[in-house]
DNA sequence: AATGAATGAGTCTTCATTCAT
DNA sequence: TATGAATGAAGACTCATTCAT
C-alpha cells in the first residue's frame, strides 16, 4: 500500500511528505482538524513547521490553497489506494469490504485528519476549489457505486446502491468521532460490522 | 408535536421562538450552518433580525453564547420530542423507528439547522459550554441506548447497541448532506431504509 | 463644621447628601477615585446607587455633569469650612494652621474621594466645565494666599507665599496617597508636621 | 549625565530612544499624559509615530505594555542618573539638594510626561505590571530615605524621614503643573525653595 | 421618575498578505 | 527561499445616550 503513496509521489501528483511543502500540508491538515480552518492561523502553520508566516507564501499563493492542497491530496492518495485495493479482491461481497475497509483506514489512519477537514472545513473553500474537489470526489464515489451496484445485482444488497452509499458514508465517516484504534476492536472488525449494515451475506 | 415546543416554551425551557431572542437564536442557527460560526459576523445575525450589532449584547453575552443558546435549545427540544414519540411507540422495532423518525425530523426539519452547528461547530464553543451540551446530550442518547438494548435483547440487532448507535448516528446526520425532502423518496421511506440497515426483521 | 454641610444644602448652593441626587455624586466621586472616570460607566453609577442607567439622566445631562458636581460641591462645601475655620483662628500662624487642618480633612475625610477626583480627573472635564471650576478654585486659592501673605509679613516665612503655597498644595494632596488615618499619626500632628516646613515658628 | 542614558541603551536596559520603538515610549509618554491612557486610541499612538494601528502590536502586546514601557523605562532612566547625582555630592546637605534636582529634573525635563503618566495613569496598569513597577519604585525610594536617614541622623532634619520623603514627593511632582521653566526662577533656585522646607541649614 | 431595549460610533486587537532586504 | 516589519480591513464588544412605555 506503501506503494501508491511512493507511486503518487514519483509522478508529482502529489507533494512528497518529507518535503518543506508536505510537512506543511500535513501539519495544516492537522491543524484544521483541531482547531478548524478559520482558527488557524498561518502564523501557526509557518510555526508548526519552523518558517516565519511570510515564507509560507512561497510555497502556496494563499492559506485557501493550503486548505484545498490539503483536501486534494487525500483524496488523490485514497482513490489510488481504493483502486489498489479492488485490484486484489476478487468477489462482490470482498469488493464492498475492501472498500468499507480503505475508506475506514483513511479516515482513521494517516490522512485521517485531511478527511476530516475535507467534511469540516468544505465551506471555507471557494468556489473554483469546490468545483476542483468534486471533480475528484466523483471519480472516487464511481469506485463506490460501481462495486454497490454489483453487489445488487447478485442479490447482496436490498435498497439503492445510491442510498446505501451515502447511508455508509454518514456511517463511516462519523467514526472518527469514537473509534479508539486502541481499544478492543480493530479496524478489521469494525468493518465487518459495517459491512454487516449493508449487506445480507453469509457472514 | 408542536405540544411539545409550547410545553418547553410555557416552562422557560427554550426561548419563544416568536420572541426578539427566539428568532435571533433561529436565525443564529441558519447561519451558523451556511456560513460557519466563524464566518458570520455579529452584524450579520443583527442583519438578520433587523436589529443593530451592539443590540445584540442585550440578549446574549456575547457571540459564543449564542452559539451555545443554538445547541442547547435544539437538544432540549428533541429529546422532549423524543420521549413524546417514544411513548406512542409499542414494540421495540417500533421505538428504535420511532426514534429514526424523530432523528430524521430533527435533522431535516426546522431544527436541522441547529443539528448541523451541533456536529459542526463544537470546537467554537468554549470548555464550559461543551461540558454542559454533552450532559444534554447523555440523557438524549440514553434513549437511544435503552431502545437499541432492548432490541438485542430480543434478537431484533446483532450487533453491540453502543457501537450500532454511532453507526447510525454518523448515517442519520450524513443526510443532512444529500436527502431532497422534494424528491420521490419521503421521509418516512428513509426511515425506513435505516431501519432496514439497523434491525433485521420481517420487513 | 457640620453646620457648614446643613446651611449650604438649606441655601440649595449644594445637593442634600441623603438625596437620590446626592447620594449618586457621593458614590461617583468614590468610583470615579477608585476606577477613573473613564474606566466608570454610568451602569456602575446606577447600580451603586440601585437605579437603572437610563434614570441617571433624569438627574443629569450626561456623564461629564456628573463629574463636574462632583468636583463643584467639593469645592463650594470646602471654601466654606476654610472660611468658618478662619474665623476662629486668631493669629497668622493659627490660620496658616487652620488651613492646612482644613486642607487635610477634605483631603482625608468625607469629600476625600472628591478631592482625589478633582487632581486626577481634571481632563475630563470639557473646558466650560474647567473654567466654571477655576473660578471657584480661585476663591479657594485667595483664603491660602492672604495668610500666607500675611505670614510673611509677620516673618514667619521666608520664601514667596505663592510658591510656598504650590509646594504646599502637593505636599498635602499627596497624602492622599499614603497617610493612613489608623495609623500612630493622627491628624492634627501630620497638619503640625507639615506647618513645620512652611513656617519658622517657634513650635 | 547623557552618559546614563546611553549606558542604560547599551545595555539593553531600555530602548534606544531613537529607534521606532522608542519613539513610540516617547510619544506615548507625551499623549498619555495630555490625554489620558483611557482617551488616547492606539490610532492616535501610531499616527503620532507614522505607522498604522495594526503595526503598533508588532512593538507591543496591548495597549497597557506600552503604559508600563513608559513607566519602566522612566524609573529605570531615573534611578540610574540618581545615582550618579548621589556619587558626586560630598556632604548629606549636597545628597538630599542632588535628589530633589534630580527628582525635579525628571519631572520638568524630558522625562516629564512620563513621571506624570505614573502618577496619573497607574490605575491602568494591571496588577502584575504593578508589581514590577513597584519594585523598581522601591530601589529608587530606598535611595530618598537612605540620604534623608543620613540627614537626620546629622540633625538637618527635624521630623520623621519617611514622613518627610512623602510630604516632599508630593510637593515636587506637583511642580508639573505650575513650574514654568520659562519664568524667573530657574531649576536651581526651585530646587533650593525646596530644600529649604525639608532641611534646617545655614543657607 | 424609572425602565430597559435599542442605538451606532468608537475601541482594541487580529490576521492574511506584501515586499524590501 | 527566508525574513519580519508594515499594512489595513475586519472583527467582537463597549458604552453613553435616547425614548416609548
Amino acid at each position: 500500500m506503501k506503494y501508491v503513496l511512493e507511486k503518487l509521489v514519483a509522478e508529482g501528483t502529489i507533494t512528497d511528505p518529507k518535503s518543506p511543502k508536505g510537512r506543511l500540508i500535513q501539519a495544516a491538515a492537522r491543524l484544521f482538524r483541531d482547531k478548524g480552518y478559520e482558527r488557524t492561523t498561518v502564523r501557526d502553520l509557518a510555526a508548526e513547521v519552523g518558517i516565519l508566516s511570510g515564507s509560507l507564501f512561497h510555497h502556496f499563493k494563499n492559506k485557501e490553497s493550503i486548505l484545498r492542497a490539503v483536501m486534494e491530496e487525500a483524496i488523490l492518495l485514497n482513490t489510488e489506494s481504493m483502486k489498489a485495493a479492488l485490484a486484489e479482491a476478487n468477489t462482490a461481497e470482498e469488493r464492498v469490504l475492501a472498500l468499507i475497509k480503505c475508506e475506514l483506514k483513511s479516515i482513521l489512519g494517516d490522512t485521517g485528519a485531511a478527511m476530516t477537514v475535507l467534511v469540516f472545513e468544505w465551506r471555507s473553500l471557494n468556489e473554483d476549489s469546490q468545483k476542483v474537489i468534486l471533480e475528484l470526489r466523483d471519480i472516487y464515489e464511481q469506485l463506490w457505486l460501481d462495486a454497490l451496484t454489483e453487489a445488487k445485482d447478485e442479490g447482496l444488497v436490498v435498497i439503492d446502491p445510491f442510498i446505501l452509499r451515502r447511508l455508509l458514508t454518514g456511517a463511516l465517516s462519523w467514526t472518527v468521532n469514537w473509534y479508539d484504534e486502541s481499544g478492543e476492536m480493530n479496524l478489521d472488525q469494525l468493518a465487518r460490522h459495517a459491512l454487516s449494515l449493508a449487506i445480507k451475506s453469509k457472514v
